[in-house]
Formats: structure tokens, sequence, C-alpha cells
DNA sequence: ATGACGGAAGTTTTCCGA
């Protein structure tokens, strides 16, 4: 019955954010984390560093752009790459199965967790074809989850969602109405996400107003606070009463050559 | 301010992210 966390990350290039992602895995022994924007393509992951520390990994690269992957303590099963009956050409979705260390009230009986770790579409600007893609990507994720749900009834859908929840979620509200990751559709599309039967674990605890992911390298971004909450965990309903914290951890963002992004980490006990 | 900052590609400048 030990306690169990999940985090998710999108480091902007593995390539350059390695060390910094191996440093926070020591600081940080989490049993999965998924990881966003690797930026290299299958045959560049750094498998072999992440085994040196203990971790295995599964990735599902791109050049470029995009690219996700799981590094966790115990070895995936039944992975999966982007999300069955969509069809997509780029890399931002990779599934796995891991052992679940609680479950039974007995306590002998070992269950599953099934963890979706997910870069969704940027977007662009509302109206572009971007835009579209992104609304349809939405869709076809929800459309897969609600099966996905049935099969695995405890699920955590953690990563870059590039959508904000609401005005808590963004330090300039005004500003941002309307714009992207701040739209009525895409946070129709999010809370539909919710509506399946998924909880926003962030908010399920008290957290300090103005707590954000993300924010701009440009213009002192990070030490002004202007950010958003785009980075979420998201976890079925199964798991809710498990859930025993949820925080940003904003010290990455501190780093020289940071991510713009600041890693989400769950508790399960 | 159709800007800034940062990464990738790849070659001096563009695309993209959020």
């Amino acid at each position: 019955m030990s306690p169990m966390k999940f985090a998710t990350w999108n480091i902007n290039s593995l390539t350059v954010r390695l060390p910094q992602v191996l440093d926070w895995l020591a600081a940080n022994p989490v049993d999965v984390l998924a990881l966003q924007e690797l930026k290299m393509t299958d045959d560049k992951f750094p498998h072999a560093a992440f085994q040196a520390a203990g971790y295995e990994s599964v990735c599902f690269g791109q050049k470029t752009y995009n690219g996700v992957a799981l590094i966790s303590r115990a070895p995936a099963h039944d992975i999966v790459r982007n999300i069955p009956g969509f069809s997509d050409d780029m890399a931002r979705v990779i599934s796995g199965t891991f052992p679940l260390d609680f479950g039974a009230p007995t306590g002998d009986v070992q269950s599953t967790i099934r963890v979706v770790g997910a870069y969704f579409p940027n977007g662009q600007e509302p109206g572009s074809d971007k835009f579209e893609y992104k609304l349809a990507w939405l869709q076809g994720l929800r459309s897969w989850l609600r099966t996905e749900l049935v099969k695995h009834p405890n699920l955590v859908l953690m990563g870059d969602y590039n959508i904000t929840f609401d005005d808590a979620d963004v330090w300039d509200p005004e500003g941002m109405r309307d714009q992207i990751h701040c739209t009525d559709e895409e946070r129709y599309e999010l809370n539909a996400l919710i509506a399946v039967g998924l909880a926003d674990a962030h908010r399920l605890f008290p957290q300090a107003p103005k707590s954000y992911s993300w924010w701009d390298y440009r213009d002192f971004g990070f030490k002004r606070n202007r950010g958003m909450r785009i980075d979420h965990i998201l976890l079925s309903q199964a798991l809710q009463a498990q859930a025993k914290a949820c925080w940003i951890d904003k010290t990455p963002r501190r780093n020289e050559r940071p991510s713009d992004h600041a890693p989400v980490v769950l508790e399960l006990t």
C-alpha cells in the first residue's frame, strides 16, 4: 500500500532538457512520468540514460515537433501510440498499463492503472486549420477514452492540454478572452472530457491562487508570474478517493535554460 | 510592437510554440 506518484512535464526538446529531467527524477522519484515535446526521433531516445537512473521508458517520437514518452519504475504493458480510431500523422499520445499497488480492500490483489500521456494540439489561432484540427483531435480523444474507461476503470490522463479550464487558470483573462487556450470551443471539449468520468486532480485540493504550469519565455513571464495552467492530470472516478495531493513544481523553471512548462505531480495513496 | 524568447532545421532566415 505504498503511495504512488505520477507526473507530467512538457520539456520542450529532450535533447536539451535530458539532464534536467534526470535531476528532477533523482529529487522526485515517481512511478510514471509522462513527457511531451521530445522533438526527437525514436532512434535518438536516451533509453540507456533512463535505465541507468532506474527507469524503464517507452517513446513515440517525431522529427522536429511533438513526441511523447512514458518513463516508469515498472515496465509498461499494452503500449498504444496515438488515438485508435483517429488518424493522425503527429506523435501526440502514448498509453501504457502499470501495476497499481492498492485496489482491493483486502490488499492482496494487485490491480492495474492505465496511463495516457498526451500532447494536445496547440491550435495556433481560433478559426485556423490548426484550430479545426485541435477540435477534431479532442473529439477523437474523447470518443476513444469513453471505451478506454470501460476497459480500465483506473485511468489517468495527463499531459499538456493546451487548454485552460477557466479564468482562474489565466494571468490575464481579459487580454486572453477568446484567444487560443481560452476559447469556449476548447473549454467545451475539456469539460466534455470531464463529463466522460474524469476529474481535474489539481482542483481536488486547495491551491494557491495564480497557480500556473506554463509561462512565456518572453518579457520575464515567469518572474512576473504571467502564465497559464494548461498542463493537467485528470483521473477517473475510481481513483478519486485515492488522490492525496496534486501540485505544480516550479523548481525546474528556475534552472538555466528551462522548459517553458513546469511538471505537475499527483500523489495517490 | 504581425514584437519579445527558445528550439529545430540548416545557413542567415523561417516555422512554430503558447
